[in-house]
RNA sequence: GGGUCGUUAGCUCAGUCGGUAGAGCAGCUGACUCUUAAUCAGCGGGUCGUAGGUUCGAGUCCUACACGACCCA
């Protein structure tokens, strides 16, 4: 690819930036301070008719998102982090008004002056002074296309976020989110904690980890794919409310719903079962989405999604016999292998002959999830799906779990924690056949965690949230990728 | 892994039947004292993803590959 255009370009603004500094001004100041953000001016000034005129003077910095210069008269639109105002730049007015011409498109500049409407009603600050406060060597995006190739804006998210708006909102929505679940934790005597990244067994979920080297031991260790297990060591500890907000890694495909790392909600809440955490989402979950879009329905990508609690609840056996048309009890172990032999459900792969967890898997994912819009909590999941999850109370073969799901996105999953360590044994010493038998996934035993339900880990009820899934919803985006800020992609 | 579409100037995109590369923005020069996608006049900027092939001639047709987007398993 030619460099020469834009290395043409990038020339003239250091010929422009040294032309600055003859004109005296720094070329790379230290400090700058504004008296109001763009945002506030808005604000304060909001309701001005063409021709009002101000006395107070003030001082805005920003990024030069347009220059208009009429010859003796300059506009140029400056954006800060709050939005945006335009500056108004007057030869006879303005001192070194002359040096305006050595300004850049991406240049940041600090204006002093006082305000005015102009004729066309628009808020602008009449400079009676400016400097530079540093250069942009390289030319920004189309000014009115902004910056469309998806791949660019992952990568260079700066300018991504620069030329277009409505990402740095996303991500300001996000971070509210964030905050406003750790206020709500907070309240309710949660404690914030951090488990280790490193793991010598990646517990507490199914999915294949990256595996990492670490020198002075000698010893590979895997990047945590769920926070699970020592968050329960922590519950066994003392500790009766915990939670963490952190990055899990998942060596797995990227789609619009996954990257390979994201970030999770867990926590867990001795003396709570899985109905008690349902209520909590419920709460959380509205509370939130009243909280930063003002109600508590929204729009999603068209759909409209009501968080008002209740949300429905539906079965997960049941539910999932119904949509496939199987009529008969799903937890019939043969039935159902004849049924999947009968009916391929997802094309010719072998599904009859695999494990019984697959089979579930499978059939979940082909008939109830992708048709759940919800908000909706799926209950009372297989045991055969469910390794850390307590038997249900009164429902044979299933467990005390749910997940809540919304526009055929999983959203989180909770349960009744399992804290009979003999129990949880024999499920991981299922899950160590159904390793043997080549699945990849299937959790690994781990004596340590076992060692510590053995001490007694009291009745305690935890959850999963997914906080990238959580933004996508808020901010009304398609893909996961526009709510992490760097998503993963292939080394350039 | 499969399918579809794409890759042309810094950005956003055209490019007809195969005939030697275009626009807008950005940039440069000039004009302009209320513009806001400012406007007007002029100018510069290209290894058309890579490698082959067909052809007198390939951005365009063919093959392979690379990369990307979206969809599917």
């Amino acid at each position: 690819m030619s460099e020469k255009s834009l290395a043409e370009q990038r020339q003239q603004r250091i010929r422009n930036l040294e032309a600055l500094e003859e004109a005296g001004f720094d070329g790379h100041p230290y400090t700058y301070s504004v008296t109001h953000t763009a945002s506030e001016l808005q604000e304060k000034y909001a309701g001005g008719e063409p021709g009002d005129e101000w006395d107070e003077e003030v001082v805005v910095a920003g990024r030069a998102m347009t220059i208009r210069s009429m010859g003796k008269v300059t506009f140029a639109t400056l954006a800060d982090s709050s939005g945006r105002i335009q500056a108004y730049f007057q030869r006879d007015e303005t001192d070194r008004y002359k040096a305006l011409k050595k300004l850049d498109l991406g240049d940041w500049v600090e204006v002093v002056g006082t305000l005015f409407i102009t004729k066309t009603g628009e808020l602008t600050v009449k400079a009676r002074e400016f400097r530079p406060l540093v250069k942009s060597l390289r030319p920004l995006p189309d000014k009115y296309h902004g910056l469309s190739d998806k791949e660019q804006r992952y990568r260079q998210r700066h300018l991504d976020l620069m030329v277009n708006p409505e990402v740095r909102q996303a991500f300001v929505l996000r971070s509210k989110a964030i905050a406003y679940i750790r206020r709500y934790l907070d309240d309710l005597g949660f404690l914030e904690v951090e488990t280790p990244v490193l793991q010598a067994i990646p517990g507490g979920a199914e999915a294949r980890p990256f595996i990492t080297h670490h020198n002075a031991l000698d010893f590979d260790f895997y990047l945590r794919i769920s926070l699970e297990l020592y968050l329960k060591r922590l519950i066994v500890g003392g500790f009766e409310q915990v939670y963490e907000i952190g990055r899990n890694f998942r060596n797995e495909g990227i789609s619009y719903k996954h990257n390979p790392e994201y970030t999770m909600l867990e926590l867990y809440w001795a003396g709570k079962d899985y109905l008690d955490i349902l209520a909590l989402v419920e709460e959380l979950y509205s509370g939130l989405v009243q909280e930063l879009t003002g109600s508590m329905k929204l729009t999603y990508q068209g759909q409209e999604l009501d968080f008002t609690p209740p949300w429905p609840r539906v079965d997960y056996t049941t539910e999932l016999a119904r949509r496939a048309g199987i009529e008969f009890d799903l937890l019939d172990e043969p039935r159902l292998r004849e049924w999947v032999g009968e009916h391929h459900p997802g094309g010719d792969e072998p599904l009859a002959q695999a494990p019984l967890n697959q089979i579930l898997d499978k059939l979940y994912d082909i008939y109830l999830e992708p048709h759940l819009v919800g908000p909706v909590f799926v209950m009372d999941h297989p045991l055969a799906i469910s390794p850390l999850a307590k038997k249900h109370r009164s429902r044979p073969g299933l467990v005390e779990r749910f997940e809540p799901v919304a526009v055929g996105m999983e959203l989180g999953n909770a349960f009744s924690e399992l804290n009979d360590p003999l129990d949880q044994r024999e499920r991981f010493e299922e899950q160590q056949r159904l390793r043997e038998g080549g699945d990849e996934e299937a959790h690994q035993l781990d004596e340590e965690f076992l060692a510590a339900l053995e001490y007694g880990m009291p009745p305690t009820a935890g959850l999963g949230l997914g906080i990238d899934r959580l933004a996508m919803l808020l901010a009304d985006v398609p893909s996961i990728r526009d709510v992490i800020l760097f998503p993963l992609l292939r080394p350039e």
